[in-house]
DNA sequence: GCAAATTAATGATTTATTCAAG
DNA sequence: CTTGAATAAATCATTAATTTGC
């Protein structure tokens, strides 16, 4: 029964600042906000399957204005919406169709060998490399506005709704390129991280 | 095409001090010295499956000593060489051998439930609560010894420490939300925060 | 209306598979 | 051929929805 004895979650409290208001909710998992989920969605939508260690602490830093949040979150998200969309095509069609809908910018395709193997080694320590990212497509992504907007907010509200507002403002221009859109617009987009 | 565009894999020129040595080796991938693959295999063998991050770390920097390496390569290596022992052990009897040779410490017995479910990766921002591990397996190693030797040189050590006790810094409060650890690998790519 | 019980989603880990460097 | 590195699949575990009985 259980016996294990060894406490699993020794979940306990900790300064959970979700915007300056309660503290000391529960560690247990993270928990996103629908700005944070909406983004992510976005830059999903938008092409961004594996992200790089560098976009990885971008969005994170986005994100955490938002509300609680961690790298790995940022990338676990990533992990699991890329495999569970595949999992979710996979179901409808029977047929082992192969749908290269992947969409993936940091993937190679292989030519004889099926795409395997992508992104970059995030190294922490070293940075082996200083692969400039010669894109910049970021320009279209408007986070300078974000960044603009937060500014603003930096001290006052922690209200949700102006946050989002603001949120959704900045990010209009970048909702008409990969909203419900099938294929994303691939190349460029990401690269601004 | 593997043109995709991102370059997957800029394996450049690294500042590769190998004890303080020659500079500008290449980045490819950690190739391990006898001693280094010596010290990880007698830890294996005595019983280490799933180092925690405080194990890999002091591991780490112990075998820094005989070469460089970083804390990714020990968790690399106690995957794959778990796993191809197991593999191994597979291919010699096809029947379902109990491998219960792992002697792993810090692996809770699966009970009813089987709860794997071990550490959770480290961020630098927050600190969940404060679960002391309980689990001393490294005691079983001399570690202390190498540790000892190493303190002689300490003096004339190369920056890698510097940034392996930012990494341990970063970690220490780290703490373990469940009362194992492990650790993926993803942690040691965010760690860079 | 509400809270316990149940189910659905999804965050977090582990394991298996694969690629490629030496 | 060996094995370091990296990802994707499978799995576990927890939280939110929701159902249900009162």
């Amino acid at each position: 029964m259980s016996s294990g004895g060894s406490t699993i979650k020794g979940r306990g409290l900790c300064n959970n600042n979700n915007g300056g208001g309660t503290a000391g909710t529960k560690c247990g998992r993270w928990n996103p906000t629908v700005e944070q989920v909406k983004l992510l969605t976005d830059l999903f939508k938008a092409g961004l399957r594996t992200p790089s260690t560098d976009q990885i602490q971008k969005i994170s830093m986005e994100l955490s204005f938002y509300g609680k949040i961690e790298s790995k979150n940022v990338f676990y998200w990533f992990q699991n919406h890329k495999a569970r969309e595949r999992q979710k095509r996979r179901r409808i069609s029977t047929v082992d169709f192969d749908h290269r809908q992947d969409t993936d910018l940091s993937r190679p395709h292989r030519d004889n060998i099926r795409r395997r193997h992508q992104s970059p080694p995030k190294d922490i320590f070293e940075v082996c490399n200083v692969e400039e990212k010669v894109i910049e497509t970021l320009q279209l992504f408007p986070l300078s506005k974000v960044e603009r907007v937060r500014a603003n907010f930096t001290a006052a509200s922690h209200n949700e709704y102006t946050r989002e507002q603001a949120y959704t403002t900045a990010f209009s221009t970048f909702s008409t390129c990969g909203a419900e859109m099938e294929h994303p617009p691939l190349d460029l987009r990401l690269s601004f991280l």
